[in-house]
DNA sequence: CGCTACCTGGGT
DNA sequence: ACCCAGGTAGCG
């Protein structure tokens, strides 16, 4: 439930709502959501800390503190962020609760409980999250086709499967990498390094646009805040098994591909060829 | 590099 | 009663 559009959205709520709040009270509801250091060390640590500054990388959230050290947070699957006024009742799926100034707490939420927090300085929270490995963004302006061409040539796998690796591309999720591949007209298990420059082309903008929709439409879950996004709808093939391609009509395909569900049109996104591709097809 | 564990709620 | 989940670390 937590890929990039949703990370991002929550990232850019923080940054609005929670940046320049100190951390006043921290409760750890489930030992396990806290990754490192101890959980009596992460609550002092962030104790009587001001958060300076929020930021995503690949699928994580970058809160800075005062002090120099970072909170990093990991959504997993099912995580979630959520501010609310003190006093609100908690959800029972809560992991950790930050109380921010005596008014508003903000919630670690994960049905499954994979969420993870992190505290540390910045040079070590770098080198445990390895964050230094992440790929390049997606969304960042120098994310050109020539940078894609240049990722993708690095491993001899299905395409899903490299798309998927936050270490060669940082930015799609399952969903994504789904949607990204039949916007591109692309079969999910070609090989990476079988792309032509066409091909590159259209997938670098596929993904580009299926990011950007997703973020216009703020996200598929609920913000910050607990207003729900409108992306839930806008799913081509991502869940679509059996129902018709929206582009052909084609009943959608369903696989596993590198262990991961995975859905594509066999019409749009044909194994070899030249695919039309549902770019050139009626909708959208 | 591919597979599994991690955990609980909701769907079948 | 199963089964499965949009992610990742860690293992063989």
């Amino acid at each position: 439930m937590a890929e990039v559009p949703e990370v991002e959205i929550i990232a850019r709520d923080l940054r609005q709502a929670v940046v320049g709040r100190r951390i006043t009270e921290v409760e750890v509801l489930a030992p396990q959501a806290v990754r490192f250091p101890s959980p009596p060390e992460f609550v002092s640590a962030l104790r009587g800390q001001r958060i300076t500054s929020a930021h995503r990388r690949a699928k994580f959230i970058l809160l800075s503190l005062e002090d120099g050290q970072t909170l990093a947070v990991h959504f997993m699957l099912w995580g979630s962020l959520s501010l609310r006024p003190v006093g609100s009742e908690r959800p029972p799926e809560s992991l950790v609760v930050l109380k921010l100034d005596a008014d508003e707490e903000l919630w670690l939420t994960d049905t499954l409980g994979y969420a993870r927090m992190a505290v540390a300085r910045a040079a070590e929270l770098t080198a445990r999250l390895k964050l230094e490995e992440l790929g390049p963004e997606v969304l960042d302006a120098d994310f050109t086709v020539d940078r894609l061409a240049s990722r993708l040539s690095r491993r001899r796998s299905p395409l899903k499967t490299v798309l998927l690796s936050q270490r060669v591309i940082a930015g799609l999720g399952n969903r994504d990498a789904d949607e990204s591949l039949w916007k591109a007209g692309l079969d999910p298990r070609r090989l990476a390094t079988s792309l032509t420059r066409e091909e590159l082309t259209r997938l670098h903008r596929a993904m580009r646009e299926v990011l950007e929709e997703g973020l216009s439409l703020r996200g598929t879950q609920r913000d910050l805040f607990g207003v729900k996004g409108q992306a839930r709808h806008r799913r081509n093939v991502f869940e679509c098994t059996g129902a018709p391609c929206p582009s052909c009509a084609t009943p959608i395909s369903h696989s596993r591909v590198g262990g991961r569900n995975t859905h594509w049109c066999a019409r749009c996104q044909p194994e070899s060829g030249t695919p039309a591709g549902p770019t050139q097809g009626l909708l959208l």
